[in-house]
DNA sequence: ATTAATCCTACTTAACTTGTAGGGTTAATG
DNA sequence: CATTAACCCTACAAGTTAAGTAGGATTAAT
């Protein structure tokens, strides 16, 4: 009798409770939305704002928004006041503020890249295309772009 | 006395032990490059190989790469033969399978997006560009393609 | 029957994410 | 100069995910 060779299983269709996007793409994580939403909330006001207006328009946790403010303006992003009338403000103006300047700095940087071998070895070569292409367009976008329309087109 | 302002750090250089190259892009897990790296060893051989033997080849953790061929079996993209002289072989020919087919299984789906509110609203624009820039490619190259040039161009 | 392979589920360990806790420091106000 | 309201700072904790491991069940060639 001849092998009975198992066969691929179709992609199992149906029995799904609801949509679920696939994904193969970028992860963006909670405190890097937090600190987009509380820059572009920051470049919308024109004087110093306090962590808890910002924590409250745009839902963020309070004692988390105040972690991430302070992160960012120790990346030289905000400026702050202390005390009573204190607050935050962007440290440059909202146009010369980029995506990627705000991710950069929740994002952290890397563990330098583990080399694959062999037969993945030239994937290398697609990851680079996609960071560059990624990098580019998240570097042009700026916090005012954002403000001023729903995409850059 | 006016009010000391605490200004913005400059981004802190030096002391930094060795290149970290920043990151906003994409992650890609090492379950993924081990399945990129399986299909491609797959990919140049021509009849079944034992996962011992893709394991070895690619430097993949023996029972990992079992795991892992197993997923992408049952996902569709490979099939197999059991007993001795088995093996592993792709169910499609090489031209036919794109990167994102492979990363779509071992990425598998994310669940619903959460929904940021206010100023950061308008970003959801901007992460979907990013994702259909990332499908496009991935899905546009496939593993006879890595294997037949460094990049495609 | 033996042996060599795939198949399957469950588990473990470490790292990361997402916050929270507990105060210290600064500055405006009366 | 006491009060108070803000930012500042470190550490910790619970939950989730990633990266494998473990132990065996099943299949097929010999």
């Amino acid at each position: 009798m001849s092998p009975d060779r198992l066969k691929a299983r179709p992609p199992d269709q149906g029995r799904r409770a609801f949509f679920r996007p696939s994904r193969e793409s970028m992860r963006i994580s909670a405190r890097t939305q937090y600190a987009l939403a509380a820059m572009l909330a920051l470049a919308e006001a024109d004087g110093p704002v306090h962590a808890e207006r910002v924590a409250d328009s745009q839902e963020i946790p309070r004692r988390f928004c105040d972690n991430i403010l302070l992160q960012l303006r120790r990346a030289g992003l905000l400026n702050s006041q202390r005390g009573p009338d204190g607050g935050y403000w962007l440290a440059r103006p909202a146009a010369e503020i980029s995506l990627a300047d705000v991710i950069r700095v929740t994002e952290g940087v890397e563990q330098a890249t583990r080399r694959f071998p062999r037969a993945a070895a030239p994937l290398d070569a697609i990851w680079e295309r996609l960071r560059d292409h990624e990098h580019a367009l998240l570097s042009e976008v700026t916090l005012a772009d954002v403000m001023s329309r729903s995409a850059s087109s």
